[in-house]
DNA sequence: TTGCTCCTCACGTCACGTGAGGTGGC
DNA sequence: TTGCTCCTCACGTCACGTGAGGTGGC
């Protein structure tokens, strides 16, 4: 019978001597021979069931479980049981690791358009991101309710020209704007904004936020805070802010 | 300016308080205030970037990197790079993950074929999954040769019943009947058997593989080095295999 | 004798968790 | 005074990696 040193072990199975070494202490792959000057020596059982250890070791099991499978005399039950954890637990990490990824390419998404990347900037977005679900509830409503205004305006003018019939118009028009007079004011209730330079949360004024030219996202604002003028990132406001601190007021 | 403690900036940020305290020893949030007790005392500034800082961990930052992050006056390209580094380093991870899993999910199904489970017979499976593609180039091989030959004997066999050729048959016969010959005797030559029993790569003689029963992966044969008879999984024959181990001969 | 390999401590990794034993603040 | 919270050591986690200083075997 053959046998093996730790270095021809280790280089038969991809790995270092350390390891060999560690699986000794570990009790997983003790030699079955000792040289006279205290040398490991291993038989061609021990390489089979090393090279058992580095197969399971590859597939993320760790050194406890290969134990407990090495451990029992009717492993069968337990060999099964450990690698069916080890099937969810892949599972698991996959998961959250997509998720992880998932974020990780929507804040670099968001940090492609701001001016400054600061450490704070990270701050804004991981904001706008926990927010976005909020904000687009509103816009949706938002839309649900201006779209049979628009529907109805649109009408009038078609019928005003077509028709002739302009009074159909000015009715629309009575109907309409204390409506999106209304609708508005909703929408004011509802929103914040981010100041790209302080970066609090601000509430501007009705007036300025009505003529602020805006993208989708964004408003040209002067915050409250700072006074910096510029785009500022549109987020829904927390309905339970002043109370979302559990600190006892002083 | 309101102060927070150190379980309120936990509590606030879903952390535990020695996580809190960790990151005062790494230098990451250190309190811009202590009590006259030596208590911590955090800022509003504090918990924004407690904040921004557990935001980070969660996509699985390490410390260090959200270190240099805070610790960059011009934090610009270092955040992109740490970030970007970070993503690559979730799809890589979920790869290896993958990976694993598919393994351990095809061990799992070897797994559910074999009678008695014994750590062994996990080696048993790994040494096939590794052989896998090997022997499927075989078993390529081998149909692929024979293919012409079925098809040049059904043929045969049609037109004699038809047509009463039968001449054709025996012409038939005396050609494919040496290439069968050939072909089997090339198989034999290419593959090998695992024992169940003794886990040993054994090969069997020509004559009782020729006539032992089989399925797809496996043929009922008895192991040439502990006598065990029954189903044994077919495996490619390494050619290199007196030559594999590289220890030097005695 | 000279390389090469192997041996055993013993410490480091990473982001905290878990006591132990003591104290501040209401 | 009594809970509750906080403080600082100091060790544990996981699977080894990395020296240090010494030795076996050709």
């Amino acid at each position: 019978m053959s046998k093996y040193t730790t270095g021809e072990i280790a280089k038969l199975c991809g790995v270092t001597v350390r390891t060999v070494q560690y699986y000794d202490t570990r009790g997983i792959l003790i030699p079955t021979e000792l040289s006279e000057g205290g040398r490991r020596l291993y038989s061609e059982n021990d390489l089979k069931r090393m090279k058992i250890i580095c197969f399971l070791r590859d597939l993320g099991l760790p050194i406890d479980s290969i134990s407990k499978m090495l451990a029992e005399d009717d492993p069968e039950s337990v060999i099964s049981l450990l690698l069916e954890q080890q099937e969810n637990l892949l599972r698991e990490e996959i998961g959250e690791r997509k998720q992880k990824l998932d974020k990780l390419e929507s804040l670099r998404r968001d940090l492609k358009d701001v001016e400054k990347i600061s450490f704070e900037s990270i701050g804004d977005i991981a904001y706008t991101m926990s927010n976005r679900k909020k904000l687009r509830k509103i816009h949706i409503t938002m839309l649900i309710v201006a779209i049979p205004f628009s529907v109805l305006e649109w009408t009038a003018i078609i019928l005003w020209i077509m028709k002739g019939w302009w009074w159909l118009f000015v009715i629309q028009a009575v109907i309409s704007l204390p409506a999106i007079a209304a609708l508005s004011k909703y929408y004011y209730d509802k929103v914040a904004y981010i100041c790209p330079k302080c970066h609090t949360v601000f509430i501007p004024t009705y007036r300025e936020m009505m003529f602020a030219r805006h993208t989708p996202s964004t408003r040209r604002l002067t915050c409250t805070s700072c006074g910096h003028h510029g785009f500022c990132v549109e987020v829904a406001k927390e309905e339970d802010n002043p109370r979302s601190d559990c600190r006892k007021a002083d």
